[in-house]
DNA sequence: CTACTTGTTATCCATCAACTAGAACAACTT
DNA sequence: AAGTTGTTCTAGTTGATGGATAACAAGTAG
């Protein structure tokens, strides 16, 4: 599991984990059906709290991206095809780089088109 | 000035205002030199503090959105044309909804690719 | 069945960012 | 000269974040 935490980002911790993983699973390095670490186990690897990473576990539960089983731990549920997807991300990094727009600005822009 | 705030979001009240400036000069409805409200009148208008329009403010001119001077306020800086920026952004829109991601992580995946 | 693993839930606490409030000041406009 | 507006400062409140601990429920593995 190639999962980095920085705690010194303005992010919080449980969203950067949640980020993550999210970007792992669109990216097709996790397969429908991997099993991630169990919390208490990344928990440990990435020295924070347990709730932490059950905070982000249950956000990525609450939008269908994995699955939370007592006993089995958390498994991948959801991986398409994202090709598409990443393609148009691609394109509107270069967009923005091109026309020298603020990140801040280019989230600002998809965070409401997605609205 | 079409600004709105939802003091239930999660989204810091600064943060929102900050968005909201950067859609609407992005969108072109706010044209190169044009004048902001003051920040006492923004804050007054929106029931929020002060300081925290004057944060969002700020922000925005350290990204080069805008200008501020004493005794005239804030004024539009920097908006080139950005139509192939919201083609980008529409496109990323639409595949997303086709393949069913969520917003946070398509948000996750464009926050991951503007780094 | 038994032991173990793992998510779930609950309580309590510490810290810090966000927000508010009030005030004085400096630069600019009119 | 008067008014406007951003800048800076101090101080307080609130809520989210994160940590520590513990008990519990549901599944797995033996």
């Amino acid at each position: 599991m190639l999962i980095r935490i920085d705690p010194s980002s303005a992010d919080p911790l449980f969203e950067q984990v949640g980020q993550q993983v999210r970007a792992l699973v669109a990216r097709g390095d996790l397969p429908v059906g991997t099993r991630l670490p169990s919390a208490r186990d990344l928990a440990a690897s990435l020295d924070v709290n347990l709730h932490t990473v059950l905070r982000a576990y249950q956000d990525l539960r609450d939008d269908g991206v994995i699955e939370l089983r007592r006993g089995r731990g958390a498994v991948v549920a959801h991986a398409p095809d994202h090709a598409p997807l990443h393609r148009a991300i691609a394109a509107v990094v270069a967009a923005a780089r091109e026309l020298d727009v603020p990140p801040a600005t280019t989230l600002a822009l998809l965070k409401e088109a997605l609205r």
